[in-house]
RNA sequence: GGGCCGCUAGCUCAACUGGCAGAGCAACGGACUCUUAAUCCGUAGGUUCUAGGUUCGAUUCCUAGGCGGCCCA
């Protein structure tokens, strides 16, 4: 139960005294008790609907017939005149208008109204027909209260202007927006439609990669050894096999053995888990889309990539334009490839010597600070993050890193310092990340172990373990292979234009409420070797 | 993790240099049978995020903490 409720029922049970009339939960606590008490029931199982709202308001067009409806949504405004009401409902389409009057309802069923509150559910059942000021509203003959809202929504006034509605008096707390998204999306139809984009692009990924012989497939979430990016994982446990799991980083790995067993082309999107701090562009838990495909290197890929950023931005921007945030940034190809050394020598960073006492050095004149831990790939890390990232808003493959930075890719042919990997900016952010995979079991080893060597030096997110398994199946053989990972969330920010990774996911992680956060020590105690108990069936 | 900013009625926000905490909307009561930011009359509503401190007096100043945002790592 909510603070504030808890509240009340304490008030009154304790003091007895009378609950202050002007707590809105309160109020209309005491309307719903009412409702009942005059034999409505509030929360009614269901109410057969004709139309929506965008349906009513297709169907009466300009031919405007004799319609009859059965409408129902959220009171979003109400303006009463004594025996006569005007409201709003909202459904998932659009809103529309209800006329109500009491000679069309009874007194009976008319008096109801002074029960009903903004944020309710309504059902409404009449004869469409347009206003003296043109709008097109539903006449009552029948009205029915299909579930009451206890608790105000921030409905703002609306209004609808020359240029689209206006809304008055809106909670623009992001808190709140973040933390009660239900409410948000229940008052703001624009934070929808980002919802219903998100899908859309989701679709489109979906259907890009299924119409080039791609396979989706589902690899796992809970992993013995985490791999295929560096970074922190979150850790578990597994209380039947008394085992230590940890949440993917990466579908990586595993999609490669997916490679290993013929399965050519895959692609999973999916929840990757990184345990890092949160930003404007990092969610704990993030979706990811990675796509492998055998006989294809780095450069396929980049032209894939063009492709499939093509038609994304043509279909929410109707051209190769797209604004996020201010910046326009035109995506029609080709996207010029600037390799990962040039463009810090362009900046004039010294990439001849590669050694970390060398890189150390040149991090020092930048002024970039590095960790003690930090091996000569960290460092460059840093150093690209720092002096070349801010200034990539156009689209731009960088390619060619540096070994030490990538431990899956293969070795570039030219220059053994390298590997054949590319990343694509996109409004000076990362967007993705592929490369030409290392199929040597031999060399992959090797890398293994120099990542093993960073942890052990302190590196918190180079992988520890070396995970055999994943080096077993290359030993069967994986034809030459080139993959890519897309960061799902960021694409979506881009494409609706939203400053934050909040604004496109439905539930960000958020710090706790109080009354959410739950001490180790009220956790019901699991005897070792005994499943957890079960959840309710069904 | 560091820096900056914010937190006042259900919501959006005021309150000058420290001097009685306010408005609009929402709510509540009343009038009103084509309104749409409905209108008109009236009423009520506050742990000024929390805990300390300075002061005759703190929403305001100081310290610590909480939550959030932005920037940086």
């Amino acid at each position: 139960m909510a603070e504030a409720e808890r509240w009340i029922d304490g008030e009154v049970g304790m003091g007895g005294e009378p609950l202050q009339e002007t707590d809105p939960v309160a109020v209309r606590r005491e309307k719903l008790e009412t409702l009942e008490e005059r034999g409505v029931d509030p929360f009614p199982a269901t109410w057969p609907v004709t139309h929506t709202a965008a349906e009513v308001l297709e169907a009466f067009g300009d031919e405007e017939p004799e319609l009859d409806v059965r409408i129902a949504g959220r009171v979003v405004s109400v303006r009463g005149h004594g025996r006569t009401t005007f409201l709003h409902v909202a459904d998932r389409t659009g809103r529309i208008q209800a006329y109500l009057r009491q000679d069309d309802l009874g007194e009976g069923v008319y008096s109801l109204l002074e029960l009903l509150d903004l944020g309710d559910y309504l059902g409404v059942g009449g004869r469409v027909m347009r206003t003296r000021t043109g709008e097109v509203t539903v006449q009552a003959t029948e009205v029915a209260v299909l579930a009451k809202a206890l608790r105000p929504l921030p409905i703002g006034k609306r209004v609808e202007t020359g240029e689209g509605a206006r809304t008055w008096h809106q909670s623009e707390d992001p808190e709140f927006r973040y933390r009660q998204r239900y409410a948000d999306l229940a008052v703001r139809p624009e934070a929808r439609a980002v919802f219903e984009s998100r899908a859309e692009i989701l679709r489109y990924l979906r259907d890009f990669l299924d119409a080039r012989g791609f396979l989706e497939v589902e690899t796992p979430a809970l992993q013995p050894v985490y791999g295929g990016a560096t970074a922190r994982p979150f850790t578990t446990y597994h209380h039947a096999l008394d085992t230590t799991l940890y949440l993917r980083i990466a579908d990586e790995l595993y999609l490669k053995r997916c490679v290993v067993g013929g399965l050519e082309r895959v692609y999973e999107i999916a929840k990757d888990f990184r345990n890092e701090g949160l930003s404007r562009f990092h969610n704990p838990e993030f979706t990811m889309l990675e796509f492998y495909a055998a006989y294809m290197d780095y450069r396929d890929l980049m032209e894939l990539t063009e492709e499939l950023l093509v038609g994304l931005v043509e279909r929410a921007a109707g051209g190769t334009e797209l604004t996020w945030q201010g910046t326009t940034v035109d995506v029609a190809p080709p996207w010029p490839r600037v390799s990962f050394l040039a463009a810090l020598a362009e900046r004039g960073v010294a990439v001849e010597d590669l050694s970390r006492r060398a890189l150390a050095a040149e991090a020092g004149r930048f002024g970039v600070e590095i960790e003690p831990a930090d091996g000569a790939g960290r460092i460059l890390d840093r150093l690209f993050s720092e002096l070349v990232e801010p200034g990539l808003d156009d689209p731009v493959f960088v390619l060619d890193h540096p070994r030490e930075l990538s431990p899956l890719a293969k070795r570039h042919p030219d220059d053994p310092r390298l590997v054949e990997r590319f990343e694509a900016y996109l409004f000076g952010k990362e967007l993705g990340n592929a490369f030409t995979e290392l199929n040597d079991p031999r060399e992959q080893r090797e890398r293994f172990e120099a990542q093993a060597a960073l942890a052990a030096a302190g590196d918190v997110e180079a992988a520890a373990a070396i995970d055999e398994d994943f080096l077993r199946a290359l030993e069967y053989g994986m034809p030459p292979t080139a993959g890519m990972g897309i960061g799902v969330d960021r694409l979506v920010m881009f494409l609706t234009d939203q400053p934050s990774i909040r604004d496109v996911i439905l539930f960000p992680v958020m710090r706790p409420e109080e009354r959410e956060r739950v001490d180790a020590g009220d956790l019901p105690a699991t005897p070792a070797g005994t499943a957890p108990p079960e959840g309710p069936a069904g």
